[in-house]
DNA sequence: ATGATGATTAACT
DNA sequence: GTTAATCATCATG
């Protein structure tokens, strides 16, 4: 069943933890490639982090949107972030996907990728944007009408709560304790089961 | 196994 | 000019 919009109209967290267990599918003319949410993390509005904490710009107008869309953006010059927009309209908050377990059309992920190993093909955020086929085009798009969207899992697949490990976020420099990264506890297609961040050590060996 | 580095672009100071 | 919600690759223990 696909998630309907009223779904992401809440609190952030809840639907940063509630999207645990969801199929992401993207087709196209490639084909139809799809996986399991395994790791988010929530960005809040009063959180230096987030984008859109700082207010409305060009780039983080999709934050501010309707929830239940897409905001995709470049990082690092080289990768894409996906994201899915929270919240209701005006407030800019969102989950961004950080892993995925492969679902349907491995093969089209493996020849996206240029690898063969499985746990290598979405376990980052970085990796899963390719994997899928999802481009910047998609930034702003409904999830819930389109190539690009998001289904619910069957109950008997539903995560339980005592499922979902919750650690700081990974790769950021500020706020960088906040407790708003959620993964499944033992799956292997997490991008890391727990670790000091990059982003953590640098700090330490500056000050 | 862990740790450092380069790639490459847009937004922001 | 600096920074950034990353990843692959290369170096070192």
């Amino acid at each position: 069943m696909i998630v309907k919009p009223e779904f992401y109209a809440t609190d952030t967290v809840t639907v940063a933890r509630k999207l645990l267990g969801c199929l992401l599918i993207h087709e196209d003319r490639h084909g139809i490639t799809s996986g399991r949410i395994v790791e988010t993390e929530a960005y809040l509005r009063d959180d230096p982090a987030c984008h859109a904490s700082r207010g409305k710009t060009a780039r983080t107008a999709v934050m501010f949107g309707p929830p239940g869309h897409a905001y995709v953006y470049l990082i690092y010059g080289m990768y894409h972030c996906f994201n899915v927009v929270t919240a209701p309209e005006g407030v800019g908050e969102a989950v961004l996907i950080r892993a995925l377990e492969p679902v349907d059309g491995i093969e089209l992920m493996e020849k996206r990728r240029g690898t063969r190993e499985i746990r290598n093909l979405c376990s980052g955020p970085g990796k899963l944007v390719l994997a899928l086929g999802i481009s910047p085009k998609h930034n702003g798009v409904a999830l819930y009408e389109g190539a690009l969207r998001l289904s619910a899992p069957k109950k008997s697949e539903m995560p339980g709560e005592d499922q979902i490990v919750t650690t700081p976020r990974i790769g950021i420099n500020v706020a960088a304790e906040a407790p708003l990264r959620f993964y499944l506890k033992g799956n292997i297609y997490a991008s890391r089961p727990c670790k000091v961040s990059r982003a953590e050590a640098k700090r330490s060996v500056r000050s």
